[in-house]
DNA sequence: GCAATTTAGTGCACTGGATGCCAAAATGGA
DNA sequence: TCCATTTTGGCATCCAGTGCACTAAATTGC
């Protein structure tokens, strides 16, 4: 009845899914699109896809969830590449490349992102529900950081590492989503440059 | 009854008020250290101050918004002090040099500035909300950069300035309010200068 | 076929934040 | 005393989120 799930896990035993996980999200995040993210109750995206309130929370943790998608998995990526990356690579280089590496999407995948990116720099609630989400990148990246600055990942070198880094990826998202740009690498890829200089270039850079 | 105010606004036309922000927040930050922000519901805080719930609403918009005192204030003294600056002083510079001095805080002031970003950088839901606070932030120091780098405040340039710096703003108050530093000022000028430096200082530094 | 088991879904009650609306209380002034 | 003004309070309501007990649908082993 749903969209195929390409997983091949566990032996389907016990009662099948009605729904998928991807499934909840796509009729959500099409109220959203058409009336709003605040206008848009728990109870319509759960009516939508034929499943009760109650079942809706056994999907998703939480309504602003919904957006995220598969954030973690990519989390895990980026933790992957970098702690891969060579220890000659200078750190700002390491960190441009492998936030560029996991953020590559597929052509398919772009409108939706867009979707998802536009609504969590703009819809207040989902401001806010992101800087939970991003604090757990933010630990990704100071772990990385405190081993090539030496010390904590809770110090401050790697910490201000971290938060200025979270803030370079934010910017280039958030930019990308609001114009109709179709260069997400190339805005990732200028952001971080720019860090990694200080801010130092001359006036005049787009 | 409650505590002097030092306003000398208004001459008391109609119902006095029965206390004020100040008390309320003193009131809630309070029961806020004793048993744990999301353990404390506004009706005890409303109790606390013997007013209704109802009335706590009108004296802040949210729950959140207690821990963040006046934060506009600060706010609007940033934004001065970055357009008061001298165009010949380094982008960077000012930045630091701005943020350092709108966070200036009497001896008797820092213990409990210590008290609310302890909350705001580790309590969840606080965490959340602060995203909206700090976008006011960011708003700011767009703006000023746009004036230094060209362009408008929603180009990437001022952005990722904007959002970077206010990476390292949060990760010097962590590691401040975190430890029992009490140089928050120090705090801040090292992580501005790591960030005007690309991070490009050797290994070691704390 | 028939339990037992496993897994998904449902209904319900309840907490807690937030908001709109309207009436009550407290004050200064005519 | 009556009035305008301002703060407060109560009430109803909405919505997100959670715990719990129960039902539904499937597989496995007998």
């Amino acid at each position: 009845m749903t969209s195929d799930e390409g997983a091949s896990s566990e032996p389907t035993r016990g009662r099948p899914a009605s729904t998928s996980r991807q499934d909840v999200a796509r009729a959500a995040l099409d109220l959203f699109a058409r009336q709003g993210y605040d206008e848009t109750t728990v109870d319509e995206i759960a009516a939508a896809v034929g499943i009760s309130r109650r079942t809706f929370f056994r999907y998703f943790d939480s309504k602003p969830d919904v957006v995220w998608g598969e954030f973690d998995a990519e989390l895990g990526r980026l933790r992957d590449r970098l702690a891969e990356a060579p220890d000659a690579e200078p750190m700002m280089d390491v960190l441009r490349r492998s936030v560029i590496a996991t953020n590559r999407f597929g052509a398919g995948e772009l409108d939706e992102l867009r979707i998802r990116m536009v609504l969590i720099s703009t819809v207040p609630t989902l401001v806010a529900h992101s800087a939970v989400r991003y604090e757990e990148w933010c630990d990704v990246v100071a772990t990385f950081a405190a081993s090539r600055l030496g010390g904590s990942p809770d110090d401050l070198g790697p910490q201000t590492v971290a938060r200025a880094a979270l803030g370079a990826a934010m910017a280039a998202f958030a930019c990308w989503a609001r114009d109709d740009g179709d260069d997400l690498v190339g805005e990732v890829d200028r952001a971080f440059r720019l860090l990694a200089t200080g801010f130092a270039s001359e006036p005049g850079g787009s």
